[in-house]
DNA sequence: TATAAACCTTGAAGCCACTTCAAGGTCAAA
DNA sequence: TTTGACCTTGAAGTGGCTTCAAGGTTTATA
């Protein structure tokens, strides 16, 4: 099959297979006669391994790793375990920062709401609490 | 006072302070008779209102609006507000992606946890799990 | 006086995971 | 035969910086 079936049975982009290509992650691909990409079901499994951990944030490199293992018929499930609790524990963090800065940007809402809207320069308006924030 | 002595009263870097000269953020300074960046205490509040707001992850597009009011004498305060009611709202989105992407995580890890760890290419596997999650 | 240490300058490249653009070549249907 | 959908490559753009390379300046110390 040629790059744009590939890609939709992975659901990506045709750029991104080739990128994908590119940095190593798949390998390059038999060629047809007229020097298009020519993929088989293999590919498939591969691409979809890629784009399955792709949409759970893990990076390319992550991503190499475990194929690194695949590719020398190691089995990569302990280390893909291992990343999933990883990768929960570190988006579990980034809630908490996110979560932080909801409020602040919610209380300085409020806050500034009490302030006059039309100071330029004085200390008088939320602009002035933005400038302040240091640290 | 010189670039170091500005970017410290800001909690910023000083390649950030030259970062944000180049990209039209920070006006470019005097200089001394050396060729070094001369900054007074007005290029201080203005480079503290960038690291504020930066701080609470407005692009500098952002800032560049904000200032560009600041620069015609015009209170930008109005546009301040509705901006961080508007960045809390995307926040909070941001906080409900990673919620359920968390979730996903956490499920995957612990339905992982009863596939065999041997499997390489088979479905029996947590990694069949992850390329399994198209759409 | 030599020299090291701390500061300053510029321009370019690197980071991440792509997308977009430019400038083409290939192939099937109408 | 021409339109349109597909394919190719290489380069540049995205955001907000940091890092590197290769210097120049100034202050403190031995």
């Amino acid at each position: 099959m040629r790059i744009k079936e590939l890609a939709q049975q992975a659901y990506v982009s045709d750029t991104a297979v080739r990128y994908y290509e590119s940095s190593g992650i798949l390998p390059p691909p038999r060629r047809l006669p007229n020097g298009y990409r020519d993929y088989d079901q293999s590919d498939v499994e591969r691409l979809k391994l890629v784009a399955g951990a792709r949409s759970l944030d893990f990076s390319l490199d992550d991503i190499a790793e475990i194929l690194a293992l695949r590719d020398r018929r190691e089995a990569p499930c302990r280390t893909v375990l291992d990343m999933l609790a990883q990768k929960a524990d570190e988006i579990q963090q980034r809630i908490i920062e996110l979560q932080q800065l909801e409020k602040q940007l919610r209380d300085l809402h409020e806050l500034g709401l009490t302030f006059p809207t039309d100071d330029i320069d004085g200390k008088n308006c939320v602009c002035h609490l933005v400038s302040e924030r240091a640290g």
